[in-house]
RNA sequence: GGCCCGUUGGUCAAGUGGUUAAGACACCGCCCUUUCACGGCGGUAACAUGGGUUCGAGUCCCGUACGGGUCACCA
């Protein structure tokens, strides 16, 4: 008999008395939105538990290695502040946290469970065909009833061979998800999967299984996908005598109602989105949001305050789309929520792609900006005219709303310009007062002035902030040379 | 195809036998307003379908349709 005491040394090891629950990536690169949103209900287990939360690397496959791609990883987690306790980076109690450099583990733990009788070793070298077709019903396979002396023998000469899992022909298993509720299936229609693959390393499925246990791990959390393959891990979990962990099995995030989101559709990654100008923040609160609800109204939430209320009794159980739109509110949400000085350093970059006039203040123009921005990439196009004046028609004098027309608006500038030569302050107060003046003393709304004034002072009909923030923005000699322009265009 | 899962407005979703079937995004209208936004108010719009069970069904059961997943020495 094969000595197993470092089964218990290892068994000792494991953590227990706490809600652990890990986000067990494979690195490939960059981080899918549906991966992030598999790590946000992952962490919110661990935080709303009050306990562990853990990384850990599954790169057991050899030929889908990404150089690179745990710096990813760590940066996109660190990023969107899900740190973990426990990871390759950080150690922890049951290092290492790698698969690659647990790579002895699993076949100690395949080998424990052939002498258990729930695995045995396959010699067979079937063809793809015959894999695709088939035509192979493993059922038949000569593998499965090999006494244990002739598949020892086979192995000491030398003979490649993978392990299997051995799966009842008989009867059903049932196993419990956090979601979906209680699962039963027959073990008929359950394939006598791959545990060890010939190169010795763990399948995902097998390797996730000794993890999971060896780690603690009490709330498995992963994607609807594996909720087929649940049942096979439940045997295996009985094959080694092991407590079974809580299944919290997520539907996928959608591109539309048949596919998922993807790389290869084009779909934005994380990365992408911020690229695109989202908010990390909003992002994060938008992505818990599809596929979780909090029950009440309130949609906006903190990190802090999703770790206090999440529930995996929220999580739904169908398929949720992706709606960029909505995403849009939420970070516009976000701008609007952040500090006039928060804003302007992130917006800054952005002013300063559009406008490279030093005499133009940027905190001056982000402050235009917050109440009407969505997403940061959108500021370069609404200030470019604080850099240059844009080609205009004067048809854009012509405002129904403001009764303006080319013959007021003449009219206006003409006054304007001398009373704003004449302003010994240029500020916001002093230049509304030129123009409310005017109103007054022509007798006309306020809007009959200020249109033409902004419309010379911009050259487009549509900006943010009124006449008054874009004239003191631009400077007094520089709004009083727009201005001019602009009462040649009427003439 | 077998097995498993799902299905409330265009989208995210609340709802656990009795509600006028919440709320949010988007859309439309009105108000506010120096433009556009912000904000405020209001509106259009849903229980896939057929049978049961029940005094009563979006809620429970069965069938059907549609959709998704899985059936790899990938994860």
């Amino acid at each position: 008999m094969k000595d197993i005491s470092w089964f218990n040394d290892m068994e000792a090891r494991i953590p227990t008395g706490e809600v652990r629950t890990r986000f067990a990536p494979s690195p490939t690169g960059y981080m899918h939105v549906g991966n992030l949103r598999t790590a946000l209900y992952t962490y919110l287990i661990a935080r709303h538990g009050k306990g562990k939360f853990i990384l850990r690397i599954e790169d057991t496959d050899q030929g889908r290695l990404v150089e690179g791609a745990v710096d990813v990883i760590y940066k996109t987690m660190a990023e969107c502040h899900l740190e973990h306790d426990e990871g390759p980076d950080v150690g922890g109690p049951v290092a290492p946290y790698v698969q690659t450099e647990r790579r002895p583990l699993y076949k100690e733990y395949a080998e424990l469970l052939m002498e258990r009788g729930h695995a045995y070793r396959c010699f067979c070298e079937k063809t793809e065909s015959e894999e695709d077709s088939g035509d192979f019903n493993r059922g038949d396979d000569p593998c499965r009833s090999m006494s244990r002396e002739e598949s020892d023998r086979l192995a000491a000469e030398g003979r490649p061979y993978v392990i299997r899992q051995r799966i009842p022909h008989e009867g059903t298993t049932t196993f419990h998800d956090e979601i979906y509720g209680d699962i039963t299936v027959e073990n008929q229609s359950l394939d006598d999967q791959v545990l060890l693959k010939r190169d010795g390393l763990p399948t995902y499925n097998f390797a996730n299984v000794i993890d999971d246990h060896l780690m603690g791990i009490t709330h498995v959390v992963r994607g609807s996908e594996y909720l087929s393959s649940a049942p096979k891990y439940n045997l295996l979990y009985e094959g080694f005598g092991w407590p079974i962990p809580k299944y919290v099995h997520c539907s996928p995030v959608m591109r539309d109602q048949h596919n998922k989101m993807s790389k290869r559709h084009g779909d934005p990654s994380y990365e992408d989105l911020i690229a695109q100008g989202f908010l990390t923040d909003a992002v994060i609160n938008y992505v818990t949001l599809l596929g979780w609800s909090p029950r009440g109204e309130q949609e906006i939430f903190s990190l802090d305050e999703l770790k206090e209320i999440f529930d995996i009794s929220g999580i739904s159980k169908s398929p949720a789309i992706f709606d960029i739109e909505k995403l849009r509110y939420f970070n516009a949400e976000y701008i609007r929520a952040m500090s006039p000085e928060a804003f302007a350093k992130v917006a800054e970059p952005f002013i300063r792609e559009a406008v490279k006039n030093p005499a133009i203040d940027p905190a001056a123009v982000a402050a235009l900006l917050q109440q009407r921005t969505e997403v940061l990439t959108e500021i370069p196009e609404k200030v470019d005219f604080f850099d240059a004046l844009p080609e205009y028609d004067a048809e854009l004098f012509v405002h129904k709303k403001s009764k303006s027309d080319r013959e007021s608006s003449r009219a206006m500038l003409e006054k304007v310009i001398p009373a704003f030569e004449a302003l010994p302050d240029w500020n916001d107060e002093g230049i509304m007062d030129v123009m409310v003046k005017l109103a007054e003393a022509e007798g006309v709304k306020n809007a009959k002035v200020m249109w033409p004034v902004r419309i010379a002072a911009a050259g487009k009909a549509v900006t943010p902030g009124g006449a008054v923030e874009i004239c003191r923005i631009l400077g007094k000699d520089e709004c009083l040379r727009r201005l001019r322009v602009g009462l040649e265009k009427l003439g």
